[in-house]
Parts: structure tokens; sequence; C-alpha cells
DNA sequence: GCCATAAGATGATGTTAATCATCCTATGGA
DNA sequence: TCCATAGGATGATTAACATCATCTTATGGC
């Protein structure tokens, strides 16, 4: 090859990545071709040279996507005391900052309804890239049992989804940290409850 | 006028229904103006005898999947016995059928982050849909006072939308089912949790 | 039965985007 | 220095789609 080795890896990565931010910020149809390209400051031309199809940097794009976030969130978690880690996830997803930049955000809060929209082919990889969301948080997840975990998980992480989604539709920044605070205490209270009450009997419920 | 006059009504309003459902089942771009008129049997090309543009379209049927949804709501709470309004429209928003079927469902839980995206022009009028939303659901939240009726309103839709969202991207309808369990179960619990607390005294969050 | 008119149909236009064939050129090895 | 080649550029093709000008036709009043 005529090009140091390095070279197209590092062009395809910087696709990939450019992609990834588009696709989180503006949608899944938010990274044309062409847009992707000269955001990597390139011509639309040579996309065919990297990828297969469209749909080739579309699967990229969400993997990355979801790298970063899992990325940034098992951080936050490991840098926090032991016990302490769930609510150093819910901190750290429903912070503003996180809110405010889509771009470095959570896929599944800025795309999970078209994500339930896509093509059959891409399903799959869908549903594993949720599935290995859900593992590598379910360890920091409060609860005893890894049921408990589990369902830990769908609650906390509904929540977090939701409470981004609603702020993002409002214009106002101090209303939308008001919706991000409201989950936020709600999730860390509900917890510490539900916790309290597991250690005193059943809820009855 | 030559036709009969709730002709034109009566077919505008049909537009706008199907509209309203396509959007809801394929996303903010899913009603392309010759498919809904197509969907309304008739042809493209008298469209814009019924709407200035396609915006208008749109800012019609989204009012519409609004009002819809508020509809079914409100009629789950008034048909439970006082205080437990706000449990009836938890299940009825995360019942199965809802899951199923986003063409009838909440436009929140199908278009958040698309309606999060849209055009400055239209951001007026989605701020308002949420804000009546809101409203309309306040009295049925659980809480004493009007700030924890909106508390409750902020925490209790923001689990219910993405516990939705995870569900749609599920393909195992035993699974859906499972999510939807969790969130349903999580929200019964805590309130039940946090209204025993409150009348024993503050949690010290 | 006939006419004026508004609902609806046909077809044109301009735009955006995906895909791909073909051309250009920078580069490492000879 | 020169060449073979892979990365990248140009430009064509095709398909959706929004928009609108113009034509048709059904209808209720005369």
């Amino acid at each position: 090859m005529r090009y140091r080795p390095e070279h197209k890896l590092a062009t395809h990565q910087k696709i990939v990545k450019d992609a990834s931010e588009r696709v989180r910020a503006e949608g899944l149809n938010g990274a044309a071709v062409s847009t992707v390209m000269r955001d990597a400051g390139l011509t639309h031309g040579g996309f065919y040279k990297h990828f297969a199809s469209k749909d080739e940097l579309l699967a990229e794009s969400l993997k990355e996507g979801f790298r970063e976030i899992v990325a940034v969130l098992v951080r936050a978690a490991e840098q926090s005391p032991s016990g302490e880690a769930w609510k150093a996830i819910v901190k750290t997803y429903l912070s503003p900052e996180m809110c405010e930049d889509p771009r470095h955000g959570c896929p599944l809060a800025t795309l999970a309804p078209e994500l339930a929209r896509v093509d059959e082919r891409m399903k799959p990889q869908i549903v594993a890239e949720l599935v290995n969301y859900k593992n590598r948080m379910m360890p920091f997840m409060p609860g005893r049992r890894s049921v408990d975990k589990e369902r830990a998980f769908f609650a906390i992480f509904s929540t977090m989804i939701g409470a981004i989604e609603i702020a993002r539709l409002l214009p106002d920044p101090a209303v939308r940290r008001k919706v991000l605070g409201c989950a936020r205490d709600f999730l860390l209270r509900s917890f510490q409850c539900s916790q309290s009450l597991a250690s005193h009997g059943p809820t009855g419920s």
C-alpha cells in the first residue's frame, strides 16, 4: 500500500466518530454521506472505499456511541465508593452537561424511538448493544440478587432516558435542570427507600 | 360552495388523523405528503388545498396525537377511585397494548428526541403541548402540594416514556412485557413508599 | 339542463441524498 | 527518478420528496 498503513485507519475512525456525533445530535439520518465526509475534511466520493454501505457506517457509529457512554458511566461508577456506584451513574447521566451535549451523550436518549424502527437486519445489533449496556451497568446497580439488579437497571435507565428527553424538549435551561433534578431526586430517594423497606420486609405490592 | 360544507372538513380531519398515526408509527418524516394523501384515498396534488405547508400538517398531527393520548389517560383516571387515579394512568400507559400500538400511543414515547430537534418556529407549539399535557395530568398525580404533583408528573412520565422506548427496542414480546412490568412495579412501589415516608417525616435527601 | 366554483388530479420543477463509475494524485519501493 | 497503486475527488445516475401551476369534474343553485 502506498499511504502509511495507519492513514486509512485514522481516516476511517474519524469518519465514524464524526458520524456518531452527528447521529446523536441530529438523528439517524443526520449523518448524510456527503455531510459526514465533509466533517472529516473529505469529499463524498471516497466514502465507499471505507464502507460497503451507509448502513455499515450507521452500525459502526452506533457501536461507537454506546462504547463512549458506557465508558463514561463505568468510570464514574468506579471512582465512587462501593455501594454508591449507582448514585454516581445517576448523577452523571442526569447532569446538565450531559443533557446539553447530545453529541457526546447516550444514544438511547437521542435515538431510542428511531432505533426501535430500524430495518430488521440491523435489529440484532441494536439488541446486542442494549444487552451489553445492561451487562456493563448491572454490577453497579442497587439490589442483592441479579434479578433485582436487572429490574433496577430497567427502572433507573427508563427514568433517566425519559427525563433527558423531556428536558431536551424545553427551551429554558433552568426548567431543563428542574426536570433533571426531579428525576435524580426521585431515583435517589426511591432506591434508598426500597432498600430500607427490603431490609424490613416486603411492601405488599 | 359546491360540495357539502362538511365534505372538506371530513377530508381534512381524515388526512390529519392518518398523518398523526403515521408520524407516531414511523417518525416525523414518516408522513410524506403523497403517502398521507394516498392513506386518505386521494392523490398528492390536492394537499395544498388543505394545508399551507407540510409543517402545518405536522403541527395539526401532533396536536391530534396529544389530544388522543390525554383523552385516554384522563378517561382511565376518572374511571378509577379517587387517590388511585395516578395508578390507573400508570397501568394504562404501561399496558402491553399501548406498547404494541405506537400508532395510537403517546407522541412523546415515539417522537420526543425528534421533537427536541424541530425547527425554532415549531418549538413553541411543542412546549405548549407538553405544558398542556402536564396540566391535564397534574390533578391526578400523587402528592399534596402543587409542587409535589409537578415533581411527580416529571418523575412518573420520565419513567414511563423511557420504559416504553426501551421495551420497543426489544423484539421479544415477553421481554417487552418484563420491562413494562419493572417500570410499573417501580412506580407503584416508589410513590406508595414516598407517601408513607412523607407522612412520617422527611427522608433526609 | 346549465353554470360557476371549489375539491381534487396530473404533471412539472427543484432539491436532497445514496450509490457508483471513472479519474487524479500522493506515496513508498524499485 | 520513476512506477504501480490505493486513497481520495469529480461527476453521473437514480430515487424520494415538497411544492405549485394548471387542468378536470362533481355539485348545488338557477
